[in-house]
DNA sequence: GTGGTCTAGACCACT
DNA sequence: GTGGTCTAGACCACG
């Protein structure tokens, strides 16, 4: 197939995402409680169920685990958050770099383009032709 | 709303910012022709009409012009396609630093880590998260 | 119906079953003065009022009986207490024999694994399935 | 804790242990299409939802892999069957011996006990006093 | 209140 | 028709 249409992804893995990416940037510091699954779900605006299945895979991955009732913890492996956090950058450099490659950016240019970089970022969306 | 879900983009949409990275990428240099219509819809496996509107788009972008009957061409403004890498570039780049901001990394961490990769590049699964 | 689910049985069932089995293991040899009711209820983190009820099961089954004031006591009858251990005994080949049957394995395969097994047992956490 | 209450495992583990005996017994081979979601959830008279949960936990443990539009399918890697196959039946080689252990059953007597059996075992319900 | 399970019913993409 | 996802709402055990 020459050419890989973007489906839009299960929500639960975009909660799950979104989840692991503020865990792994300290939002939730390791050991803390985290919002039940229902303050959860209402915050993002879904349903409880679908957010359980997010914090399902969480837990799979060993970042947070459930105590029966009184809610559920980050992970206090230090060593599990810091790994999952450098996965995840080096899932982005590898993105950006090959994205940047096919534009036929070399990486001196790319270095110079992110060193004059303002330094407090706000998103853009992205324009698309 | 705290948060918004990936929700798949139209087919023409994504073919269209496909196109349109292949030309900033200089995959067809100005003034080059086009393959048919049905070419290119053939070999991304779709639909001529969703490859046409996805062509309309560039058109419209400017990026594109059809010669009544000889087919279409890349433009010869050569400022235009520039501008419109120069654009892409800076979208992925604000993209990538707000992401890697989001994960605590520093321009210099950031910087490093872009040194440190190896210049060609291969694709790699996505990780979770 | 093709499928039983496990279903919770009563808790007073459960420590029937469960001091049966004590009483045909011989923890409590014949004619011995069980523990009192409270006491038992204690040990096994129950309500005096469950644990009485499944006294009251091993009464029917005549492996206690009851003194008035000096407490309750297992039955001088050695042939009524092996009749159980044996009952319960078979009872386990039958289930097991089944159980490994299903799995397609023959009677010569059986006795193998159990003669090769280590003669001190501990117990191993169920894996799924 | 001195004693574990049987609380009722949840369904759809149940269903996945079911269905893993199934296929550790060859009831369905290597490579076989299991039926659909729909139609094992009717068999078994439970939610549709539930055994697709059940089949997931089968699908992660790769028993079977699911083909989009085609049905699910069992491994067709016959050593992970065989290991499952072997893991259970160990699994239940040491729970069996444990019980009879605790009933004071040497392994000689355990040995005879399975020698007597008739070969074409059918179950008995487990009495409980 | 917490997490967890189950059901019912809907919708989607794919062939 | 297939697998897969999502929602809504219920129920349970545990404190």
């Amino acid at each position: 197939m020459p050419f890989q249409f973007d489906t839009a992804r299960p929500l639960y893995i975009q909660l799950a995402e979104l989840l692991t990416r503020r865990i792994a940037a300290g939002d939730w510091p390791p050991g803390a409680r985290l919002p039940s699954v229902r303050e959860l779900a209402a915050d993002m605006g879904v349903n409880p169920n679908t957010m359980q299945r997010a914090l399902a895979e969480l837990e799979r991955a060993g970042l947070v685990h459930a105590e029966r009732t009184a809610g559920r913890f980050v992970t206090e492996d230090a060593g599990c958050i810091a790994a999952t956090r450098t996965r995840l950058a080096a899932a982005h450099v590898r993105a950006f770099a090959a994205e940047m490659a096919a534009l036929g950016y070399t990486r001196a240019e790319l270095l110079a383009a992110l060193t004059e970089l303002p330094d407090p970022i706000q998103p853009e969306e992205e324009p698309h032709g």
